[in-house]
DNA sequence: CTGAAAGCGCTTACAG
DNA sequence: CTGAAAGCGCTTACAG
């Protein structure tokens, strides 16, 4: 015998009262909680999961579903790590635990995720890396597994979302640039589907068009998310018949390969060409000259991701009032020197 | 009615059936297993994992517990996250799902161990950051949950663990730079309590003594193990009154920060000073000039890891007969310019 | 080869 | 305030 048959004999009261006493349950003497919480904490039981699922229907879990890309593997602060914390600090508070779910690299994110909804591991999940067109949104809408997704997409109508501020950061950007007499600004974006790149470089084409600069299809350089794809967008850039005085950059490590090619051509960022990245991150503060780029805090973003989600879940959306919004999320200007020159000085 | 029981229901047959046929047990008929395969397909069954692990006992879920301290979120190249694609790719053989327990920052990883064993998620467990005394290995000790670690203790005694070779790296480290002629080697060693720097810094005193060199405690200088630990690890270099020729540093981001402290006092790695770093990583591979260091390949260590753990668990140790063996995991030397000096010379 | 039934460890109406 | 009992969704001896 075990678990909490066993305690409850060990009391020698039933399992009903014991149950009770550990779930905090108003109808239970004080002195017989107090006993059973006593001899809990000595034996060292703690109610089985399966069982606590089975019967409540709830597994008390949030899964966080991330994907190990060469990308994300890659990417130099550990985003999701960085999530987390914030993402803790509020489920906590209802004790909910949160797993993280790494989608092996061979398997169909669909498929893995369909798996892991329908063995019912998890009460609600958080997806990323969305993708323009998402079957996962669909899947979760149809499973009324509550969820909400890091990054909009085109699937699902009326999901809850949130994604970071491209738009205000494209416009941050271009306004820059033009404000220190730039008008041919390239934009490095990405050759997949995920759907920042379309916002992104919509974003961008429509902040030029609204200070008068014609659109240049040739100056939108798709190359991977990665520091490679930055050298190789470098390298694209330079092979331009009319080269653009600036670029900007839509992921952070691309700084450092743009960086290393235009230190090949005898290029100086901030002198030659204006360079604005993306996200802040830990490696790119090491170039030089220092990049301009946007700053975020990812705990407060995950902080933000848990009450968006738990206002979702209906036992839990009393807690959030506001209501599950999906939410841009705004990025901080962080200058440096890579586009401190004007052209018109 | 759902699940299982809706499922047969619709085939008409029982439960039981259809519980044989999902599970690929002989006695169904080939005619009956068919149906059932597709009927499941058909309507997107997946047998409820809480009703499972309550019948069988088993999860099929393996957790790597880590920790999202401020030294693992800044890491350069997502150290879990590289050992998860190995990992997965043995347990995928064995229909098991890698899930990761990330510890909250304000939790004691004990107690956060505690509960989650109790809660039966798992039925192995991953852990890593072993501390020199580590209660978390006595735990699993005594409540037989099956695990390793990552990271040799003193605590538990005959587990299974696999760490990284410190040994060979300090013993390669230093005989490469007393061969060059150096004789006051300082070393960068974690300031906590966590095991490898003990281990690091007895090696380090051996091939130190195998040499007939000292052991000078003035040059095991205690830091922080980050880029701004490696700053400061620089700085206290700098001001020992008999200065090291050489210095060796036990963690990645280290040599980071050290260079940019040598960079503040124009001392050039590599021509005033030799430096030795760690692991090879994405955002050390830009330093100037590059950082003479040990390369590991991650997806290797998690097949290792996997399947040392599932060697030490009954139902999988069959197919891995080399046993639960603890592993000492080799590094190779990267050569860079970061020491090409010699003092003999 | 298949079905009926027991039981994994819990929580929760229900009765007292 | 407490106990006895039902039942969550499965798997697996057991009987046929």
């Amino acid at each position: 015998m075990k678990g909490i048959r066993q305690l409850a004999k060990h009391l020698d009261i039933s399992i009903g009262t014991v149950s009770r006493a550990l779930n905090g349950r108003p109808d239970v003497n004080e002195d017989t909680r107090k006993r059973v919480l006593a001899a809990a904490e000595e034996l060292g039981y703690v109610a089985n999961q399966s069982g606590r699922s089975l019967r409540q229907g709830t597994t008390n879990v949030i899964g966080l579903m991330i994907e190990s890309s060469k990308e994300t593997v890659e990417n130099s602060d550990n985003f999701f790590l960085g999530v987390t914390g914030g993402l803790q600090s509020v489920l906590s508070r209802h004790k909910l635990d949160l797993l993280m779910l790494p989608c092996p690299n061979d398997e169909d994110p669909h498929e893995y995720l369909k798996r892991m909804v329908a063995r019912r591991i998890v009460d609600a999940m958080i997806i990323s890396a969305t993708q323009r067109v998402d079957k996962r949104i669909d899947l979760l809408i149809k499973t009324k597994i509550p969820f909400v997704a890091l990054g909009r997409s085109t699937s699902g109508g009326n999901h809850t979302w949130i994604d970071l501020d491209f738009e205000g950061v494209a416009a941050c950007a271009v306004d820059r640039l033009v404000s220190k007499g730039h008008r041919r600004i390239a934009i490095a974006a990405p050759s997949n589907d995920i759907n920042l790149g379309y916002i992104f470089v919509d974003a961008y084409r429509k902040s030029l068009e609204r200070h008068g600069i014609a659109f240049d299809p040739a100056l939108v350089i798709r190359v991977k998310s990665s520091e490679q794809g930055g050298y190789q967008a470098g390298h694209e850039m330079l092979r331009l018949e009319s080269k653009p005085s600036a670029i900007i950059l839509i992921y952070e490590l691309m700084a450092i390969g743009l960086y290393r090619r235009l230190n090949e051509a005898g290029i100086v960022p901030g002198r030659d060409l204006a360079v604005i990245g993306f996200r802040e991150e830990p490696r790119g503060k090491f170039l030089q000259p220092s990049l301009t780029c946007f700053r975020m805090s990812l705990r407060d973003l995950g902080v933000e991701l848990a009450e968006t989600l738990l206002a979702t879940m209906p036992a839990y959306a009393e807690h959030y009032p506001k209501g599950a919004r999906s939410t841009i999320w705004p990025l901080e200007l962080a200058p440096g020197e890579s586009d401190a020159f004007s052209l018109t000085s």
